[in-house]
RNA sequence: GCAGGAGUGGCGGAAUUGGCAGACGCGCAGGCUUCAGGUGCCUGUGGUCGUUAAGACCGUGUGGGUUCAAGUCCCAUCUCCUGCACCA
């Protein structure tokens, strides 16, 4: 009789062994295929490992130590994305060093995850904290500064009140900072910043090529904004300039009945002197300029302007004379910061004219546009547009394109949505950007054999209260020589933004120690690029398009070897509270996971979240779904009682083991490790119905349950005296001919409604079948047989009256 | 408003190309083991009707449609989630 099975001791026991063995070790043996296998490295923050990380590192772990089965060179790593406020805020509030604070956080996330068993590559192990890191950060950082891609700019940032801090647009959610909550307010600063506009196309059309899931793909595009339209001039009335305006709708130019300026249009200011109501334009101005970007579009269904009194516009396609307003439903960061009013074929425009009581235009029949602006493309007809009427809405948009291209009024226009990144952060706890500003010289790289710029010790890491980084504060590190001219210079004392580190982790693990190179191009070209990155939905927009924008960055600059990073993409849901809601203390729902290991187990947790449901879908904690996967573990353990001295697989048996691997060898590869698991279970009912299991059916399911409980497996695998290591064992290979029985049992049906079943040869014919599922249900036939349908292996269905 | 996704037992969730809806797990009920509780094992478990049974009917958000056959395809509609949101 077996011993009870004791996780505490054979996890520890396994743990050790492969730590000492090496046993997950990628190798630089560059003839083996290879397969890289990425998950998102965490931000080790004070509360330790939440139950949400394991999701997404038990699944790729299950599919690395399968891959490894099937003789891959596998590299699975991790790391530390420790830079960042919450350790900052930390450091101050209880006087440690950032530094201090992070490396404790980093041995207890490191501690919690070994003791889940991950196959993890702890040789590769980065940190982007670690000066040997961000050296290389700091180095991509001068190759985008020498090739024009970073910039420092005067410009209107979004200033969070509380952090003290620029952010990101990307960083700022609903008007508040995505951090901290805090409100977050317009304020004009020098800010690094970072040409990611200038990949925009490629960030779009790159995503042809990589397999991502679609709906990531949509964000992405989302999120970058991509539209074709044209910029069209309308000459001023009286002036010699023209107003430039962006539209996406050419074809609707006949409609257009006024114009708008956004309130930042520096048309106000030039010709402030002829409109005869400027008093009103500054006056709105200044309460446009009052709202926050927040409030601007919390109002939206409200439209606000004024007409600019002594100031109008002429339609180049008919002549005709039009107002042009003020309004703050215009924005200056899109386009041109003035548009063409179309209040018949767009609905803010529309709404706009109905308020201020402007004419609206039908220009594109098929809708009324006295109820509602009339949007749609697909169908419509132009009418009332001179050399355009009767032409769809996509022939008049090339019509008039080339119409005004041939007179000098517009050109064709593509605008994007994406605004360039903003890069500089005031706070200690982050990259320090190495430039030096020089009288003379302007801003200066720092020489590439200076890095890393090391962070240099501060007393306070608090920002100023005038918006200055802790390090202005600085004298000594701060003031420098030019390493142009020698003279008398000044550091930057801005720090990069967290998603710095995590723009390029993946291109570190190939070659973590290096010093020559951020990795030694053998190497890149080996490994990259990924072949599996999964990450969490909150990722997909900013981690994932700065990350391939340097890595584009890189590719132009010969530095990778690919143009896309990740060639596979997925995303893992929440684990959501008992209750359905997002885990959090102050809904008193949160799970800690070292608790599940000390009372069920590591595999019990790791089959746990694998089995919890759709791997993309959120999933609400269960604590009975726990035990129900640790009783399954009881019965795996129990599953040594009935091992047999016989071989191969038992008659009974053959056709249910075939079928087992291949469902659980394509379930892992397509995240559907619930259903994996679920015929792992019913295989196992399968052993106890049998009341035995041989050595090669033992030793399939072990194989096959091994990379989401690997733990026991070992522990059994020892046990059973199969030799060697099971992670060094032959993933199962199954025969498809055995999949399938040589009888099956299909369904009868009468008038499609099911009255029996019946056995037989897999290739019945339809004369046998029918013959069979007559006798099936033959009390039930009138004789009036209309028609009778036999799918081999399916279904037989006799249509009658 | 736009985009993406989802609505299936008491619950989490399964269902290659349309082909026996509810796999697997939880929970629940009964039984065996036990002094007892727990564990373990066995059996049952979509609903309604039916004295048990045999059986019948209904059943995948709602309403239509296509088909021998629909959770799956088409049209319409409702609800929920997740992004984005005055982007011209």
């Amino acid at each position: 009789m077996s011993q009870v099975y004791n996780p505490k001791v054979i996890e520890r026991k396994w743990q050790k062994v492969w730590e000492d063995e090496k046993a997950f070790a990628a190798v630089n043996d560059y003839t083996k295929p290879k397969f890289y296998a990425l998950v998102e490295f965490p931000y080790p923050s004070g509360q330790g490992l939440h139950v949400g990380h394991p999701r997404p590192y038990t699944a790729l772990d299950i599919v690395s130590r399968k891959r490894r089965m099937q003789g891959y060179n596998v590299l699975f790593p991790m790391g530390w994305d420790a830079f960042g406020l919450p350790t900052e805020n930390y450091a101050i509030k209880n006087k440690i060093h950032p530094k201090i604070v992070t490396k404790n956080n980093v041995r207890r996330f490191k501690g919690q995850l070994q003791a889940l068993g991950y196959s993890f590559d702890w040789d590769r192990e980065i940190n982007t904290t670690d000066p040997n890191y961000y050296k290389w950060t700091q180095w991509i950082f001068l190759k985008l500064f020498k090739a024009g891609l970073a910039y420092k700019s005067e410009m209107p940032i979004n200033w969070c009140t509380s952090c003290k801090c620029g952010l990101a647009n990307e960083e700022v959610v609903n008007g508040v900072c995505e951090r901290c909550g805090s409100e977050v307010v317009r304020r004009v600063k020098s800010q690094w910043m970072l040409k990611i506009t200038n990949y925009a196309d490629k960030l779009i059309d790159d995503l042809d090529g990589v397999d991502y899931i679609e709906r990531v793909k949509v964000s992405q595009k989302n999120w970058i904004g991509r539209s074709n339209g044209a910029e069209v001039e309308f000459a001023l009335k009286d002036k010699e300039e023209k107003l430039r305006i962006y539209t996406t709708r050419p074809d609707t130019l006949f409609g257009v009945t006024y114009m708008v300026l956004s309130p930042e249009h520096p048309y106000l200011e030039k010709y402030k002197d002829e409109i005869s109501n400027w008093d009103d334009i500054v006056a709105y101005r200044e309460m446009a300029s009052k709202k926050s970007d927040f409030e601007r579009t919390e109002l939206a269904k409200d439209k606000t302007g004024v007409q600019i009194e002594g100031l109008s516009a002429v339609n180049p396609v008919n002549g005709k004379e039009i107002p042009i307003w003020v309004s703050d439903y215009v924005l200056m960061s899109y386009g041109t910061g003035a548009i063409m009013a179309v209040p018949g074929h767009d609905t803010r425009d529309w709404e706009f004219a109905k308020k201020f009581n402007l004419p609206i235009i039908e220009v594109i029949a098929g809708g009324d546009v006295e109820k509602e602006a009339y949007t749609d493309v697909a169908t419509g007809t132009l009418v009332n547009s001179g050399f355009l009427t009767g032409k769809s809405v996509e022939e008049a948009k090339k019509a008039i394109i080339d119409w005004l291209v041939e007179r000098g009024l517009g050109v064709a226009k593509t605008n994007f949505k994406l605004r360039d990144w903003v890069f500089s952060r005031q706070r200690y706890w982050g990259e320090p950007i190495p430039i030096v500003k020089c009288e003379k010289c302007g801003f200066v790289p720092v020489d590439e054999s200076e890095l890393p710029l090391e962070l240099p010790e501060v007393e306070n890491y608090e920002p100023t209260d005038n918006g200055e980084s802790p390090l202005a504060k600085m004298r000594d590190w701060v003031e420098t020589t030019c390493p142009c001219c020698g003279g008398p210079a000044k550091r930057e004392t801005d720090t990069m933004p967290q998603w710095a580190g995590s723009s390029w982790y993946f291109l570190r693990y190939i070659d973590p120690t290096n010093d020559q190179a951020l990795a030694s191009p053998e190497a890149l070209k080996y490994w990259m690029p990924v072949d599996w990155y999964n990450g969490g939905m909150e990722h997909t927009t900013l981690h994932l398009l700065y990350s391939r924008f340097w890595h584009k960055f890189l590719y132009d600059q010969g530095v990778v070897p690919c143009p896309e990073p990740y060639q596979k993409r997925t995303s893992h849901g929440m684990i959501l509270g008992s209750n359905g809601e997002k885990m959090s203390k102050s809904r008193g729902n949160v799970v800690n996971p070292d608790d599940i290991v000390n009372e069920f187990g590591a595999d019990t947790l790791r089959t746990y979240e694998m089995f919890i449901g759709a791997f993309d879908a959120a999933a609400a904690w269960s604590d009975d779904g726990v035990k129900g996967c640790r009783r399954f573990l009881d019965r795996v353990w129990k599953l040594q009682d009935l091992v047999t001295e016989e071989t191969g697989y038992s008659k009974a048996l053959e056709t249910r083991m075939h079928q087992t691997i291949k469902k659980v060898s394509n379930d892992f590869e397509n995240l559907k490790y619930n259903t994996g698991i679920a015929a792992m279970m019913a295989l196992i009912n399968d052993f106890s119905r049998a009341g035995k299991v041989t050595r090669d059916e033992y030793k399939t399911f072990l194989t096959l349950l091994n990379p989401v409980a690997p733990h026991i497996t070992e522990e059994l695998w020892e046990l059973g005296g199969f030799g060697g290591r099971l992670y060094e064992a032959s993933w199962p290979e199954y025969d498809e001919a055995k999949t399938v029985e040589d009888t099956v049992e299909i369904g009868v049906q009468i008038n499609g409604k099911l009255r029996g079943t019946v056995r037989i040869a897999r290739d019945a014919s339809k004369e046998d079948a029918l013959a069979a599922g007559k006798e099936a249900v033959s009390d039930r036939l009138t004789g009036n047989i209309v028609k009778e349908i036999y799918v081999p292996g399916k279904i037989i269905n006799i249509v009658q009256k």
